[in-house]
DNA sequence: CAACAGAATTAGGCACGGCTAATTTAATTG
DNA sequence: CAATTAAATTAGCCGTGCCTAATTCTGTTG
């Protein structure tokens, strides 16, 4: 057995897999290692091996062939992860950014927005919804 | 020696030492392996292996012990990256976020923006600094 | 309750991108 | 121009996060 470190810092990958377990959990009622698998398109093998450095560093309870459920701290993280990504989906698409480039560009760029830049994008978010003319000026731009 | 694949795709590594060295190009005229450490914050040898790395998918040309120069295509690519970080910077100033946050952040997604998102962002920042009304109505909720 | 199927785990490997230590090359200078 | 110093390279290592193949565990079912 490898030491699974997943030290302090809590990687960009970790992030993506609390936030599909997460969803998994809210829709399903729980996450299993083969349904994160499918959901993020990786193997099983490396699902199992990240459930257990996610469980080494406090984020989930895991049992071996059993489960896992989410620790508090796991499922405050997990929440807020969502929450930014729920955001900045919603800012792109304001900017009339399609759908496709922006799942793709909020997957890679989440993990680097850190609290104030997200307070920022928030305030301005809520600013233009009120805006849609100002929008439309930008959009129409870009067809 | 090893492989030194770096595949077709660029890695956000890579583009972080293109960027660099061509702020070097720029500011001194060349851009040395041990200047690229510093700058980067990294050791000698790791600038020498990827320096090799982006030799070999010819995004630089490189001698061993005589120094490097972009291809054109690096050039170019290293252009568009110190572009989209360049506007990124601006938004997020525009924003009134603090200039370390920018700095780092930044430096984190700028490698995750595409080029219809990075257009949208451009299109909204162009609007934004001929409202400075509306921006002082968000920023001011931020001290 | 034994056999089977599905899910999970382990074993072993790989590319990336860092590192340090040791070595080699280039440049300076007495 | 030889010696020294600075820069660059190589060798070898490590953690992350992915993979496949092989194995093990669980739950179902005849």
């Amino acid at each position: 057995m490898r030491a699974k470190t997943l030290g302090p810092r809590n990687s960009t990958a970790a992030e993506d897999y609390l936030e599909r377990i997460l969803e998994l959990i809210n829709s399903k009622g729980y996450a299993r290692v083969i349904d994160i698998a499918s959901s993020l398109r990786i193997s099983q093998a490396s699902v199992t091996n990240m459930v257990q450095r996610l469980d080494a560093s406090g984020l989930l309870k895991y049992e071996k062939y059993r489960g896992l459920v989410l620790t508090s701290a796991g499922e405050t993280l997990a929440r807020s992860i969502a929450e930014r990504h729920q955001l900045l989906t919603e800012f792109l698409q304001l900017l009339g950014v399609e759908e496709r480039v922006i799942e793709h560009d909020v997957e890679g760029m989440e993990h680097h927005i850190s609290p104030p830049t997200l307070r920022a994008i928030e305030a301005l978010t809520k600013k233009l919804r009120r805006r849609p003319a100002l929008l439309a000026t930008i959009t129409a731009k870009r067809p």
